[in-house]
DNA sequence: TGGGAGCTGTCGAGAAGCTGTCGGACAACT
DNA sequence: AGTTGTCCGACAGCTTCTCGACAGCTCCCA
């Protein structure tokens, strides 16, 4: 398997939770191309149907052919702006839901606000799996109120997406961010191993510099609360990655 | 589940006494689309059915076919204007319920007079969270006289909708308006992580600007009033945002 | 119309908690 | 026994959170 490729590696036919009958329909919009390219694979590898504009007229255009169910709409675009965009989109009719993407100097002020109709938005530079997590959620919620919560569950391991709690067994673990992150994607991918360049390059904000330990240092942490009961769910495979999984063997 | 609850998410025991089978129908008349799809928006997100008039004919018209249980009416059409709209809808026999726009310097005497028949108004700009409010308590006193009393409750801190009286076991806390509405958004999506954007985009009035900590600022103040006695029922999700629910272990 | 009371948001300092670097101990494979 | 890879303690820098102080504002009442 490709050691530089974004994507993980397990077969596509985890189906997640929050499973539908059909793909789900992505149009991510964004003008720099590595950035929607590099969003659209890692939904792709999701099992999702993703395409790409790199302008708003573009967008607009797509959106009518393509009719997705959800949009990743980058603010910063060089002919319409992206609120033009959303504008234009929501004048079609289209009740779309909308992950925005803004520069962290840039529009955030504007921004406020748009978390209100369901919608979200991400601060550039963002963490592949965090916007992944964020669509999930809109979707899920924009599925109506009848949805399940979203619930990971590995051996005793949980994790409750909504309400952030972690448990092992019935002992409830306190979490950091990364180390939540870390594990959520760990997680998801169990019970397939992950290289430490997939868990950076997924936890991690794209343009992360560190060359450094980190995942191991995280991954050590995380043992340490997590592993120090019971069986540990945690696996290092030597020269590899990790994984998380039942003991098996 | 039930379809006037306030989040998708309810766990068993959070379902408002005011249930009912079918989806609630709510028409939202806004010659401004950006806010009536907010409205609308939210609204399904509650699991309601929302559609949306931008004129008074279409407003009229979509009655007619649509049969709302309640209709957001903005005053200010360019057309028939909001009062023209109402007669005509009354005038066709419809007793349905309605919650009035008005700007603030607007007709809001006029708009006094039409409250009387359990319907109820909102100066804009408004928060979203408060006009959900209104139009969950309309509902509920149309539903005929023997309606429920709305209270949520999250341990022993209850909180009664219609009375305004927030407790702490026997303790009556003073809230002021902003508290009361803060406290009543984390205890609808209790025990759901907040974030502080969801808090700001849901409680403040559309347009607000303040890219400030004055969530931090509430719920601090929030603290000092209920937490100071008993287990702290508000937890902060350090990097993430705040919830309202029992210490879990 | 003026005065007072209470509410709200800004500022900023201090506290608390998180994260990544370094480096040495340790373990696994050859 | 050497080599390579992993684990993790300690620490410093940084981010985020908390909350006191304060000033503008609104609302109410005389």
């Amino acid at each position: 398997m490709c050691s530089l490729c974004a994507g993980p590696h397990g077969p596509p036919g985890r189906v997640p939770h929050y499973e539908r009958v059909e793909k789900v329909r992505l149009l991510v919009v964004d003008d720099d191309p590595p950035i929607a390219d590099l969003v659209a694979t890692v939904a792709r590898y999701e099992g999702w149907d993703a395409v790409t504009a790199n302008t708003g007229e573009e967008a607009v255009a797509l959106a009518g052919e393509f009719r997705p169910d959800i949009v990743v709409l980058d603010l910063m675009l060089p002919d319409v702006d992206g609120f033009g965009v959303l504008d234009r989109l929501r004048r079609s009719g289209t009740m779309v839901p909308v992950v925005f993407l803004t520069a962290r100097d840039g529009v955030a002020d504007r921004v406020a606000g748009l978390t209100r109709g369901g919608d979200d938005y991400l601060i550039k530079p963002f963490a592949v799996e965090e916007l992944m997590a964020r669509l999930r959620t809109v979707l899920r919620r924009s599925a109506g109120p009848a949805f399940q919560r979203s619930v990971l569950r590995v051996a005793d391991l949980t994790m409750d997406e909504d309400t952030r709690e972690v448990r092992r067994g019935d002992r409830l673990l306190t979490l950091t961010p990364t180390e939540y992150e870390v594990l959520r994607f760990l997680m998801r991918k169990s019970p397939t191993v992950m290289t430490k360049a997939q868990i950076l390059d997924h936890v991690w904000e794209y343009g992360f510099g560190g060359r450094s330990n980190v995942v191991e240092l995280v991954v050590s942490r995380l043992r340490r609360k997590l592993d120090d009961t019971g069986a540990p769910l945690i696996h290092t495979v030597r020269g590899f990655g990790y994984v998380v999984r039942q003991a098996a063997e």
